[in-house]
DNA sequence: CTGAAAGCGCTAACAA
DNA sequence: TTGTTAGCGCTTTCAG
């Protein structure tokens, strides 16, 4: 203990052998008989060696680290506030566990992206984990180094890992239609978000086959966003009976403003969420929603690229499921 | 271009300078003529140039990478479920926007934190963000390293920003009396977590205060623990007005339990949460609650690490200031 | 099986 | 101001 850290050099001369040998040793290489590998050992505890990862990376160049890159497109409701980036930090890490693989969030606001793109390609070590980053940037980054798998809908050549949005949604309306509502309404999410336009599409495609009529608007994936186009749904169509919310902090706001205008939620106007997150156990009634597999996904992902399973274009797919709860009931 | 990125060789022969003169143009350092650096940043350019930021990390000793250690108590409502450590991670992100350091987030179990501890001390550069760390494990970890900041209340030695939660709850309470409330309950978080017990001294102190009936439980910070808790309370105390519960997620389990016993939120029961995350705005009424300046508080710490002012049994102090919404009103 | 030696890509004295 | 020369701590040939 002269003051630093003790280093492999020190560990071979306590064991007597050389810095190969220690080395050998520490990364469970064939290559080291059973007493020097004892004494090694010996030695690493008696000093409390701990390998320097940063020189390990250097010289060996393996990659020792995920890159989550999570693209905050609205400063507001940026990682504080959203539960989405918990669940895919929670798949990530868990992916993580028994590997030696470190961790590293870097979070990019969508305006500054263009400038921190050539820096954050040039950095990925085992490749990055895409969350929320559109179409234009994934392939920007999928070009300069391969190594990126998008969590979200994505362009064709990005690899990625996709949940079926569109079926999820499309379930949605036709579970509310069994339960006998009829003027079902919809609140989607950003225009842009790749997520967004599948479930958008879902819900298109179910309305024109139970023939309902259409009524839609947009809430930006915020709870005002979601109260706020509740508010406006019911001013203009007083007789809806049902909503599919296209994320669940949304279906949290609509909640709000339906019960705000005196209806009763299930009874009155049904509603179905999507994601499931933490979100959808707090509201008042808890929310029946579409369960997107977030943590799975980001699980997948990982997996991907620690076993360099990743190709142009590949996809792994995912379903959504409905999870009932108390926020859609059967009229009357 | 061939097949592996240009180093800060290839950079100097291109330039036709020295690895020196390179690397200080690239670092801004003095001791480079106009010259030199304008040939030096075009070669930079035109090789398509990233510095390995594993290489400097290690020739230059500095630290560049700051850590989030976020220890998980219960694998149920870990990272995935629980809004907390988005908001850390905001926090962080923010103080590290500016400055060229990496974040780094380690998840370990809290049963598991024997075993990593070393491995974790031993890897920290610029220094670790404790969340949600036990006061042992701080205490540990700061010894093995100086370099730790809590974020939690914790072990007197162990530097760390710490919010006024015994205030808060006071606060809290007071804000209840003052708006009529007389019979009011407590939910309190675990037992043996440090800002659980912090607002629970809190409680007590207005509860003496104020002369009122100590009526409390426990509810674990889950949204299941503060359902059954409030159940129970509205159980065995029919006479309850309010609840003031110690933290967002069982308030929200709160609010469900107290509606569905057929009362009222706030006129019949009023409830105060504690911390103001997501999950306050998603609640049915929107939930008064005491605002935890949690992003703050990362940031505050992430910068105490960056310049180093940290020494044993630093504290740096934040307030928690009331946020009225809707869940809380005056009795009658 | 073991050790000597050559780097990984970069920074930082130290000379010139 | 510039370049030369050692390393940072480790892995990994390559001889022995």
């Amino acid at each position: 203990m002269n003051g630093s850290r003790p280093t492999i050099e020190d560990v071979a001369r306590v064991a007597g052998v050389s810095r190969a040998t220690a080395s050998r040793v520490l990364n469970d290489a064939p290559g080291a008989s059973e007493v020097l590998r004892r004494r090694v050992t010996q030695a690493i505890a008696d000093l409390g060696y701990r390998p320097n990862e940063t020189a390990r990376a250097l010289a060996s160049g393996r990659q020792r680290t995920v890159d989550l890159i999570a693209v905050i497109d609205n400063p507001d409701l940026a990682l504080g506030a959203h539960p989405y980036y918990s669940r895919v930090l929670a798949g990530v890490v868990a992916a993580l566990e028994t590997v030696n693989v470190q961790l590293r969030v870097q979070v990019v606001a969508e305006h500054d992206t263009a400038r921190r793109i050539d820096t954050i390609a040039a950095d990925l070590t085992a490749g990055a984990i895409l969350a929320n980053a559109a179409p234009d940037l994934a392939t920007q980054l999928h070009q300069r180094s391969r190594k990126v798998v998008s969590i979200v809908p994505t362009a064709p050549s990005v690899p990625a890992v996709e949940a079926d949005n569109a079926g999820g949604a499309h379930a949605a309306v036709r579970h509310l239609h069994a339960l006998g509502r009829r003027r079902i309404a919809a609140i989607h999410g950003p225009d842009l978000n790749t997520c967004a336009i599948a479930r958008r599409a879902g819900h298109r495609r179910a309305v024109k086959a139970f023939k309902l009529p259409d009524i839609s608007t947009a809430g930006g994936f915020t709870r005002e966003g979601g109260h706020a186009a509740a508010l406006r749904l019911l001013d203009e169509h007083p007789d809806i009976d049902a909503m599919f919310v296209a994320c669940d902090l949304m279906a949290a706001g609509a909640i709000q403003a339906i019960t705000a205008t005196g209806r009763r939620v299930p009874h009155d106007v049904s509603v179905i969420g999507f994601d499931d997150n933490v979100v959808a156990i707090c509201t008042n009634p808890l929310l029946t929603t579409m369960r997107l597999p977030t943590e799975e996904m980001a699980t997948a992902a990982t997996r991907m690229l620690l076993t360099g399973t990743i190709t142009p274009g590949h996809r792994e797919r995912f379903t959504v499921e409905l999870v009932e709860r108390d926020s859609a009931s059967p009229v009357g």
